[in-house]
DNA sequence: TTGTATGCGTTATCAA
DNA sequence: TTGATAACGCATACAA
């Protein structure tokens, strides 16, 4: 303690303090703390003795430099408010954490030239991996990613002729079960609330899909009856608003979201349209809250924990071990709940 | 293109690379990228024509190594799960990206062990600076955070005595306000369902702003009234299931999160039980989704949005013009709505 | 205005 | 089992 001279700690302590106090050389050090088992027993003591003395951190730029890699990965996502992706980021967050890695994040907002420069930004920063949302990346970024060979897998989009590896749903089926669904129940009048999907290639699979199912029986998206919002509570329900005050109203809304879902729910209820009985209203993602409001919504589930693992787990075996990154198709799940229960008899 | 050897992509371009190109010196490509007022108006052109020709990408860790900085900070929260944490977590990303810096995230499950591992993984990895939630900081991380001189902010409660520079709310009176509204309103038996408060500061001293409130009219928090959970919706759920089996029942109930609220008034709504008629039900953060459900909940906000960019604010003048930081008090909110409407004249 | 030399902290390659 | 030495890519001080 009081041996210590006073204002020594401004400079961080490395390998060379280390090993000049263990009183051997920093290769030793070095050594000692990424290989032990290459180190004599009694060296290495008394290394792990002058780290802890001098409260040693390994430099990570120092490393990165020397070779290691950065032992980073960057996510870029539209936004945490959204839960799916705070799901996912926290996932393979969790997943990348145990092996040594750390994550980078970067925010588009749903915006294209966002994604770009973000992850760019993330490239520049040094990131072993990227981490993109959907498969509907600029030509530019696909350009950047190859030019400078960074590995990168998608999430939340299946889509078997995707440039990148990619690891998600089916959207389009996931869209086209919703709608089958609501149709079964005889719900033929049909309506989207979803955020743009000019930037959004999930969202606009699910409409393919939806459009689909209507097609089946000779029907179609009428265009009044899809709209697009921003994503968020407040934009939803308006979109809900301009839906009920329509001149022809749909006798089901889906939502692209669970969030916007209860957002176009709470419309109706100040509106007092019943949910069911009036109107339907379904959502997507299976978020934790989606089965405690009232009435319980049914949801399209969208794992998002299991996406990130086989995202972790694919990344990792390509970084530690080299091996090729491949997609991977991982199944929706109808969540039927009462927001779409029979249409009440008239 | 043709002329270009086949496989020369992969080693991305350096400095080096750039300056050969260009017909200068690597220390003058340097310049022109960091300070181009520095050098020659024609040199400069080359060299940007050099770098986009060649795809150029600074090389980060480099570039920290040789002591501009890692242009990063670390942010340790307890889960992406919870709206605020991943509210903040957007905020200070989306403020510090105009800066030039990035942040590294960290996640904590609210174990104080793992929040010390995380913390320390990234000073490793070389952030410039540190969030972190609450001040209950274990000893150990203050220790580590003094040695190494790392700059922290920390997030949600604002704490005259702590240690650190803090941003965030009186969590002490948030807790009071809330529960002088509940007794405002009639509710004199006061539950509370919350994180554990062992690991939770900001739930610990939201209990003893209740406490303080029923103490105030001579009461205290029944010990049977207090109940812990993991935070999450299925476990809130089960809480006030209990809560609603014990001998006697509470008239309010105050969840330390809107999530659990929600939840919380589901288990209510399954059994048959009014809300706000029988029991009232207050939660915390004033999610979006708050105003959406039914009913509609009461509800103290917590400015996420805010505290983000104050702490944003603070750690860029000190990483970039060396201003010393200091702590802030933001307000919280008191949302008044149905859930906690007058009680039903019995 | 530009170039040269040096150092940042670590790992890897080679000898000893 | 250990030590010396050379990268790694960039940013500076300093010289030109």
């Amino acid at each position: 303690m009081a041996d210590e001279p006073i204002s020594e700690k401004k400079r961080p302590a490395t390998l060379g303090d280390v090993a000049r106090l263990a009183g051997v050389s920093a290769s030793t050090v070095s050594r000692a703390l990424s290989r032990p088992d290459l180190v004599n027993e009694a060296t290495r003591e008394r290394i792990t003795w002058a780290v802890s003395r001098l409260g040693y951190i390994p430099h990570g730029a120092a490393r990165a430099l020397a070779g290691r890699g950065h032992r980073a990965v960057g996510v870029v996502i539209p936004s945490l408010r959204f839960g799916v992706f705070a799901e996912l980021v926290e996932t393979i967050q969790a997943r990348l954490d145990e092996a040594g890695f750390g994550i980078l994040l970067g925010h588009t907002g749903g915006d294209p030239e966002r994604e770009y420069e973000q992850a760019r930004a993330l490239v520049e920063r040094g990131v072993d991996a990227l981490v993109l949302i959907g498969n509907a990346q600029q030509p530019r970024l696909l350009r950047l990613i190859t030019d400078v060979g960074v590995p990168v897998v998608t999430a939340f989009d299946y889509d078997e002729s995707s440039a990148l590896p990619c690891v998600g749903v089916d959207n389009e089926a996931a869209g086209r079960c919703l709608a089958e669904h609501l149709l079964d129940q005889g719900y033929d009048e049909i309506a989207i609330i979803t955020q743009p999907t000019l930037s959004n290639d999930r969202s606009g699979k699910r409409v393919d899909g939806v459009a689909s199912a209507l097609r089946q029986i000779g029907r179609a998206v009428r265009p009044e009856f899809l709209i697009e919002c921003d994503g968020l509570a407040p934009s939803a329900r308006d979109a809900m608003g301009a839906l009920l005050g329509g001149e022809k109203r749909p006798r089901a809304v889906v939502c692209f979201s669970d969030l916007m879902a209860i957002a176009a729910t709470a419309e109706c209820r100040a509106q007092g349209i019943a949910v069911p009985g009036e109107i339907a209203i379904a959502g997507f993602s299976g978020i934790g809250l989606s089965d405690m409001v009232d009435p319980p919504l049914t949801s399209v589930r969208i794992p998002a924990v299991e996406i990130g693992d086989l995202i972790a787990e694919r990344l990792l075996a390509h970084l530690m071990d080299r091996a090729a990154v491949g997609s991977a198709l991982v199944a929706h799940e109808l969540l039927l709940r009462e927001s779409t229960g029979a249409l009440r008899e008239l």
